[in-house]
DNA sequence: GACATCAATATTGTTAACAAATTACCCGGC
DNA sequence: GCCGGGTAATTTGTTAACAATATTGATGTC
């Protein structure tokens, strides 16, 4: 048998981007701070950039605006959202309901190797803390809970949450400011893995709310000192 | 100086049709079932039919497609998203979550003018019940919820919410079939108002699970008769 | 008659050129 | 020195032509 067939699939061609790779860069560069909040995004820039043409880049800009990561203006282009303080609570009471029904339900499906697998992502998380490798742990974090949030095999539910998370992405503002709140962080995983393997969904509840009342806290913490610092 | 500046940004000219309203346009008919679930969608062909350009036809596409309306393939084009059963179960089991709290903030945050105008629409509902009109039903029932939404102040959580009850939109699938189902819709409405007015957080909860329940057996049902017809 | 192959058609994807709007800049007046 | 007006440059919005892909239909073979 021929491998040529084989490879069309498997091998997306190097010289043509996919767009949803490419939508992708872009996002994580919003993600990763390299696109700051306000910062004006110019199609012709892009384009070049990446070598891809206009057209595509003005695609790539509607879906990061539905998603919520850029501002679209008429005539005005597009910049990289800046999320209000009221925005971000709002956005954190969505988060608080929707990550409670995911891990209820990923505690009722889980199985062994589920728990020994977030074991894993947990302690990848405190050996980043002990590296001070800020990259590795927010990686790690991501992780953590998207492979939390699969265990409730609700892909919708999974998808939302994980959109509502980039909007508040760590990295944006470099939340996690204080080194009390990464013990809280660690500590807060390695309950709520308890509690997803013994399935107590009342724990779980309170463990998820505190876990993102925190994240909350740090996210404003940080939003307050960068505006500060803008303004 | 003449008066063109200051009408242009009143008047958003008739000739040339506002993006929104196109996209909304082709929302509405795919919700009133005028475009059909597995139904393809011919960019030229709209694009004749609304006298816009085919590129502003594939830009309503994209945002369709995050909305969940639509489902684009790459060189095959878009047809009007047919859920899965799947979906479905994974979508109604968000907007339980999302629902509840939006009541509760919408308790905490309701007034005596709020009640009296929620208490009309849900006469309106019955009102359109007594002249058998469905079609002002449907209105009355989404007007009614999107109302009690909107008073939890949380526009984010209020989008969300619109956006799923959209993909599984009444009409798509003319579901309330059974006149039962019509009788138990409109007591929960009239208990739902009482419990926001009581800001009886605990009976909301319950209120609306059961009356999320009862549109899901209600689609469901409806879902599966239309795929016995198919196929 | 069923199936595969290949051409014709229809539809989507891409590019480039052009139009419209905004922004930036310069200049004169006060 | 600062404000307003107007022009130039930049950037976005639109259109139309062209390329790539899929779908359809016809043809011929078994």
């Amino acid at each position: 048998m021929n491998t040529a067939t084989k490879e069309k699939k498997t091998t997306p061609k190097k010289s043509k981007m996919d767009f949803q790779s490419f939508v992708s860069r872009i996002e994580n560069m919003i993600l990763t701070g390299k696109f700051k909040p306000r910062e004006r995004l110019i199609e012709a820039a892009l384009s070049e950039m990446f070598g891809v043409s206009r057209y595509t880049v003005r695609d790539a800009f509607k879906v990061l605006e539905t998603k919520g990561l850029v501002t679209v203006t008429p005539f005005r282009g597009v910049v990289v959202s800046e999320l209000s303080q009221q925005e971000v609570e709002e956005i954190f009471v969505i988060r608080a309901a929707l990550e409670q029904v995911a891990l209820r339900l990923s505690a009722q499906n889980s199985t062994a190797v589920d728990i020994k697998v977030l074991r894993k992502m947990v302690k990848k998380f405190e050996d980043a803390h002990r590296d001070d490798d800020f990259v590795v742990m927010v990686a790690a974090d991501t992780n953590f809970h998207d492979y939390a949030f699969q265990m409730s095999r609700n892909k919708t539910l999974r998808r939302m949450i994980n959109d509502l998370r980039n909007r508040c992405h760590i990295i944006r503002y470099s939340a996690w400011s204080s080194p009390t709140i990464l013990e809280q962080v660690m500590e807060e995983h390695r309950l709520i893995v308890d509690a997803i393997e013994a399935r107590d969904v009342a724990a779980l509840n309170k463990l998820s709310e505190r876990h993102i009342s925190h994240g909350k806290e740090a996210y404003l913490l940080r939003l307050k000192a960068e505006n500060a610092l803008l303004r």
